[in-house]
DNA sequence: ATTAGTAAATAAAACCTTTTAGCGCAATTT
DNA sequence: AAATTGCGCTAAAAGGTTTTATTTACTAAT
């Protein structure tokens, strides 16, 4: 790693003009008939003295980086974490690095760090958007740069999309827990127009429908403290003497543990969207709704990809199924 | 978002020279003694139009792209996503960014990811070294550019290092567990080589050495599935009757608890190295030695922003202190 | 009147590629 | 014999900056 080899000095090594070199090493010798012997020559040079091409020239003549923006709410969130290892090391096969950056759900810095990532001249993009990112979305669009949501979408935006069946989630772990014979089930979500919540919602709504049970719903601040959280939660399950609960997110879910934890209350029958290493470990172990973060994560990158080839002019929007883990925590309730 | 502003049109638009412009706008007026008004008409026309350099060509330019390689072991554990989500901001607000790669350990992985990361140019480098990256590591040194170790270090290797105080956070917890008189006390590691591990086990030995008591270890192979992990475990634990144990990292006393609960044997007195979220809510909760996330994260940006300035010269080491967070499940043990 | 010095601005080189347009030559077609 | 085609390769432009070295137009000093 000492001072760099350009592609002037192969040139010159070897007799031959930069152009020639530069086109054998772009796969394009074929094409512009350049003699067999002399490509093999170029390759074998340049594989002896490890040459390899300077990529920011290369993305300033060219116009691509190579490199992929990832946006997400909250890095350091296991459902989130997860998704961007998985998506780090697909694109990786492909040659695509990624730049990350998390929002944690806040819209100014997410318009920012688009903005940043546009001018950076990233390829393409893979967004958690938050409220009221609507607008940059589709500047991004008509700038004709790919662009694939995940998470949640805008119902008024043709876009590519790759998410879980949230409704379809809700409503099987509502149906659950009322065949369980629970009887009062609450569902804990955010104060947020972001999609999956409001599917989630009505997944759970719907099943309590189908049941004939009255429902009962908290919303919490997205922008809540810990502490307001496990208060707001505190008092909803309590006060509604609730015997199951279905929280939407995972770290509701776990602010709802540890509120029962500090108030010292018994929590009652619960499920958790999205799983997390303490669901399976505590006594009772928790329930969830766990989404297909794998498949999530092919079904994005595939897509993204695609359309950086050009290959899909339609949106696609995908929804894949959510599968209920039944552990513990929803055990059939003794009926008195 | 649409076509894109040269600096030429703005030179062109002012009817002055893109030298000009680009000095004013790289804040050379004054040392360049541009005329106070001129400078004033070309700001505020960039502004007006809102003009942005091209990031690339100014890269290939001055060879400085204002992006960070930042190499970790896995992003989707607790302590790397935390710590990877602080020093993003941090970095963020100095106008870096950050690329990231997990290596898992890998040290092939991690070699490759490096000379990606040195191809495409990055300023400076954060890295968790695997095993065996000692070579790489020291090259990067010699092209010149800056490298932060952290987590572990290579003893030698003259490198800047931040990282947590691991003798005293395993020396602290062993002689906490003594204290509270257990009597069998349990030490887990990894088949590394690797720093930080090395020096928790020395921690360890150390207080064991200083309470008279017998020493139990046992190793873990690093690229062992969560089950192999569990059966040694369980073996270990069991066993020789150990009434406490000491985990030498988070995801080892989780695979811990994953075997107790799988093969139904009671968990003795624990302590974890690096807090997790399923510590603070498990029944009993668990103790542990917490690093200063926080403090590393600012320091590792703070000697890594102070190197791109060329401010230091002399390499620099931080070991910075644990805390030892004591929670239900190393409560005094009764003697019979 | 010439020189020296300075303020204000600039032309052109440099960074390292990819890609367009085209050259010189031999073989083939008109 | 002239015109066309195909082959194998290349010169030079383009991509958008920063930076070095220089120019121009003054004023002040000799």
């Amino acid at each position: 790693m000492k001072k760099r080899i350009l592609i002037s000095d192969i040139a010159k090594a070897l007799g031959i003009s930069v152009t020639t070199v530069s086109f054998i090493l772009n796969d394009k010798a074929k094409e512009k008939r350049i003699s067999e012997a002399l490509t093999k020559r170029v390759l074998d040079y340049v594989k002896k003295v490890g040459y390899k091409p300077n990529e920011l020239a290369k993305s300033l003549r060219t116009g691509k980086t190579k490199i992929l923006g990832l946006i997400i709410e909250d890095i350091s969130n296991p459902f989130f974490g997860n998704i961007a290892r998985l998506i780090e090391s697909k694109v990786y096969e492909q040659g695509y690095r990624i730049i990350y950056c998390s929002t944690n759900n806040d819209v100014d810095k997410a318009r920012e760090l688009i903005q940043m990532f546009y001018d950076r001249q990233v390829d393409g993009f893979i967004i958690t958007p938050s409220d009221g990112l609507e607008d940059t979305v589709k500047q991004l669009q008509q700038s004709n740069i790919p662009v694939v949501l995940f998470d949640r979408y805008f119902p008024s935006l043709e876009t590519d999309y790759v998410g879980a069946d949230n409704f379809q989630g809700a409503f099987d772990a509502t149906s659950h827990l009322c065949q369980q014979g629970y009887k009062r089930i609450g569902f804990v979500s955010l104060y947020s127009d972001q999609t999956q919540m409001k599917e989630r919602s009505d997944g759970y709504l719907k099943a309590m429908d189908n049941n004939k049970q009255q429902s009962f719903i908290q919303k919490v601040q997205m922008d809540a403290s810990d502490e307001e959280a496990m208060d707001s939660l505190k008092d909803f399950i309590c006060e509604n003497r609730l015997d199951a609960v279905l929280f939407s997110t995972n770290y509701l879910a776990i602010s709802g543990l540890k509120a029962s934890k500090k108030y010292n209350f018994v929590m009652p029958a619960m499920i958790a969207f999205d799983d997390h290493t303490v669901f399976k470990l505590l006594e009772p172990s928790i329930t969830v709704v766990s989404q297909p973060i794998k498949e999530i994560a092919e079904n994005l990158i595939n897509i993204l990809l695609l359309r950086l080839q050009g290959k899909i002019k339609a949106t696609r929007k995908m929804v894949l199924p959510c599968e209920l883990k039944i552990r513990e925590s929803t055990k059939a309730k003794v009926t008195l």
